[in-house]
DNA sequence: ATTTGCAGAGTGAACACTCACTAACATAAA
DNA sequence: TTTATGTTAGTGAGTGTTCACTCTGCAAAT
């Protein structure tokens, strides 16, 4: 699970080239290159291609997860939770834009098992910690009731990915940030209570 | 524009694949052996694969345009419209679950500008007939008016495309027509006018 | 003395695509 | 009716390129 200096080094280079070239040009070979040495030298910090892409999801994941937990302690009403929750992920994304491509190409290794397994982990890591605050807006009585909890989750993720979709085929062009409070106004007053 | 009924077959064949083996999977050589013929006969129908993969788009597009349009006409009350778009959409993915992946794989022929043009297309083309529904529905007071009609549309495109992807990565396994039922229930108590 | 970090040259497999060729069939002139 | 000409849809054996990955060797650090 640890990762050494060099090979964060290699999980970032990968990041760079799925931005640039996307999933199809995450090639040994364009790796090699960025970070300039053989393609050889690659095999000596990882077994395999699909051991670097499980790597840089899992550091991904991680990195997400201590950053949620961080956003989620620190505040107490319930509507600054929850916005905390997606200016923090908006935040991330518009530093590290790469990984926009990794988690939301769905081609990304498909014949991979392990990799498909370990992106479908980081959309969990969003919900474990999404799910227990719209519950409680529910129970405070700032969400509305009259829809169940995951199905407002199915809405907002959605929402949320499209939006990410969207910024990604426009080529990263507007700002996420600025966009992403817009949606999270509109989400906000589609599910408060009257 | 017009489809010989032999490209029509190659058509079909290259859904199947898309399917069972996704995106990746999709090669002239597996697509000769469902053809039951030789790699070198599919390129007396087209001349490359990116080719076969936009005449299946467009094919897609055609055909979803044309059921959209009819559903749109038939009925006169907003919400039957709004519900009549989206149970076609639910039955013609649940008629043909292989286009699924075509429509929301992002990784299909990445570096072709012209495949990922067509994809955006066929967005459009449910945008053409949802957006003026929501229009109306807002004009005539049975939506709410709080939010604009383009961040409802984000709203409830993103909604449905979450559902698409999550059906796809289960395999198809759930009854689409059933959940999609769900959903659209769940949006249209969310936007509906109080 | 062994491990680490690399280079360079190479491997086989898979990829989209091309080539020369052919059998079957249609049309129409001799 | 036979013969000539052209088209369509196929075959099988290739092409060059790219892919992930391996092998051997070497210099420097431990």
């Amino acid at each position: 699970m640890e990762i050494t200096s060099r090979q964060l080094e290699i999980i970032e280079a990968a990041g760079k080239i799925l931005t640039s070239s996307g999933v199809t040009g995450l090639t040994i070979k364009k790796l090699a290159k960025e970070m300039q040495f053989s393609e050889s030298a690659l095999y000596r910090h990882f077994d395999s291609k699909e051991e670097i892409i499980i790597a840089m999801l899992n550091y991904l994941s991680d990195n997400i997860d201590k950053r949620l937990s961080l956003a989620n302690n620190s505040q107490t009403n319930f509507e600054e939770r929850f916005r905390a929750i997606f200016q923090n992920q908006f935040a991330f994304f518009g530093e590290h834009p790469h990984f926009v491509v990794a988690v939301f190409s769905d081609g990304l290794m498909e014949e991979s098992i392990k990799v498909n397994e370990t992106i479908l982990n980081l959309l969990f890591v969003k919900i474990k910690y999404l799910l227990p605050i719209i519950l409680e807006g529910q129970q405070n009585g700032a969400l509305r009731n009259d829809i169940q909890a995951d199905e407002l989750m199915q809405i907002i993720m959605g929402t949320f990915r499209l939006l990410m979709f969207r910024w990604r085929i426009e080529n990263f062009q507007f700002d996420i940030e600025k966009e992403g409070l817009k949606m999270i106004n509109t989400l906000l007053l589609l599910i408060k209570s009257k």
